[in-house]
DNA sequence: TTTAATTCTAGAAAAATATTCTAGTTTGTT
DNA sequence: AACAAACTAGAATATTTTTCTAGAATTAAA
């Protein structure tokens, strides 16, 4: 691409400040500075900076979602759907992390702005599709008996939970060597007993 | 208790602010009106916001880790253990829900502020003592085979997430009524084979 | 009980930060 | 070229945080 686009390159300089000083210390003249831009331009495009978070954090999303939704279409049994939520998660964190650590820290205060309707719309939507694609080999018996509340939680909280100690520096094991292992203790957890 | 002190009703009045309107929302101006208490006063306790943030922050992670220690004590197998994790996080959301809502809310922020060492100082010892107590369970071979970095997020993590879930108010089951079965997930996720 | 030191409270003043506003400039379309 | 729409600029304004000086309450010593 010859140029990114003024919007873009607002959003790129908004994840190096966060990333840098964290979402809460980084004024938007610090982030004037970083991507060019000027203060017209800026709230131009964003109007304010709560809805700068809000757009990286849509956009981080989607794009997790987009892969999950890929990989999807591919999977062929209840074992490869329950660790493909698993493994759809570890690949695109390894692979963004600074994205990843902006998006796991700001997700509550992303919730309770303007953009927090939005973003438990998107949410209930791939959820939903994701139940969908599960509904079938639920309803064989394939699953262990469970409130379907717990069941998201059951397979990805773990994952969550590791990712946020490695993105933070906390670990030894790195997320990458452990992405078999935790896809594989999310498919025992919800598998119904042999 | 009388009065309670000031610097502990500036701590209720914040926290109340932050349930009501979230922590980015609130100013100091609502705190200092809701406390009582005046500029001056409020700067002399605390320094600046993200210390007030801080305290409530470390104040609730020390009542939980005070429930957890006083049922180590008694807890006299790894199930039991384990189970404990599980369980004294569930109660300690279930009787403190706004507590727990702004912490979970606000791990990352505090994390990148001034009071991140004391806290990640103050996380690294409750974990080393959860793992000192498993050390001996672990030397048995009753754990299943695991990198010691992925042991508590697969223990802890789905109860993290539907806690999570639970108070933003997005569960038809309730936490409570979880509170077993995700201590058995627990268990035969961390268990070693028979 | 008086005195002195310390802790705490008060709110005005200053500094930092976010947002609005008006005036342009560029880009694309007819 | 003429026009409209999208975009950019930065000064001006509004909001919010933080500092600062003065004084009140509390505690401890003499």
């Amino acid at each position: 691409m010859a140029r990114r686009s003024r919007k873009d390159e607002i959003l790129q300089a908004a994840l190096a400040c966060f990333t840098d000083f964290g979402v809460d210390a980084t004024t938007i003249e610090m982030i004037r500075d970083r991507s060019g831009a000027s203060i017209g331009s800026l709230y131009h495009h964003f109007g304010n900076k709560e809805r700068i978070i809000g757009a990286l954090y849509l956009a981080g999303t989607a794009e997790y979602a987009a892969l999950l939704a890929e990989g999807f279409a591919r999977a062929d049994s209840a074992e490869a759907c329950v660790k493909l939520l698993v493994t759809s998660y570890v690949d695109w964190v390894v692979a963004n992390p600074d994205w990843a650590r902006f998006i796991l820290h700001s997700r509550g205060r992303v919730e309770a702005s303007e953009v927090g309707a939005e973003l438990r719309e998107v949410n209930r939507v791939n959820f939903r599709r994701i139940l969908d694609a599960l509904a079938v080999y639920r309803a064989q018996g394939l699953f262990k008996a469970m409130p379907v509340d717990c069941f998201t939680s059951v397979v990805i909280g773990p994952t969550h939970d590791f990712a946020r100690h490695w993105l933070a520096g906390r670990t030894q094991t790195s997320l990458a060597e452990c992405r078999e292992l935790l896809a594989q203790v999310a498919w025992d957890s919800v598998r119904a007993p042999q």
